[in-house]
DNA sequence: CCGTATCCCCGCTGATACTG
DNA sequence: CAGTATCAGCGGGGATACGG
């Protein structure tokens, strides 16, 4: 009987797999948030026509705690009525780019001809 | 008043955002088996303790979806009681290289003093 | 146009008990 | 050891209506 090994030799931290941005990408939209923001500023409307299904509750909520996250930023214009924009921050083109590499590890096992 | 812009120019895919390896990382835990995976071979019980909290139905179920989906690999070997071990396939391995930039990106957005 | 406030549902998760 | 089966709860998210 092979004893219960309690830990590897390297143990990862745990608060590197509970308390990162993972978190925020595992919400509901979050990721699709960021990937339709893509690199050029967007408004409020226009996002919630590219994420089709979205309600205007939620991607308030999203878009908010992404700017307190520091991944999106807010500019608003004090026309009537008013318009707003939102981009990513340097940050968030970083998480972009991230987000493509899942897109592409993603096809890469369709490829292969797995069922996600 | 500035038309609404139905699309940008390249209209990214909606099944890349939607239906993509993404979808398995928004499940409570999946990021974090992954995380435990890491490079070595683990077995059930390991992960169960790695994974603190996680219930056993929720990591078998996590498990198998992470098969299916070419992420995972299962070892049984014919001995009693019954030993198990799962490890990553290499599109795995690449997936916890990708997690690895969340995480670093997560550590650079509270470097900024973001909260998470 | 850009949100916020309220209510409500149902699907995911945890707890518990059981099996090969 | 490595799971499966069943049930119950709660909270995330949708629908709707309203406000600056």
């Amino acid at each position: 009987m092979v004893p219960l090994r309690k830990n590897r030799a390297e143990p990862p931290p745990r608060e590197c797999a509970l308390s990162n941005c993972i978190n925020f990408l595992s919400k509901t939209w979050a990721a699709s948030v960021v990937w339709y923001l893509g690199e050029t500023p967007r408004r409020f409307n226009e996002l919630k026509y590219d994420l089709e299904g979205i309600s205007a509750k939620m991607l308030a909520v999203r878009l908010k705690e992404l700017q307190e996250a520091g991944i999106v930023l807010r500019h608003e214009r004090p026309t009537s009525p008013p318009t707003v924009e939102y981009e990513l921050t340097a940050l968030g083109c970083e998480l972009l780019l991230t987000l493509r590499q899942f897109v592409n590890i993603g096809h890469k096992l369709k490829a292969e001809g797995h069922a996600l």
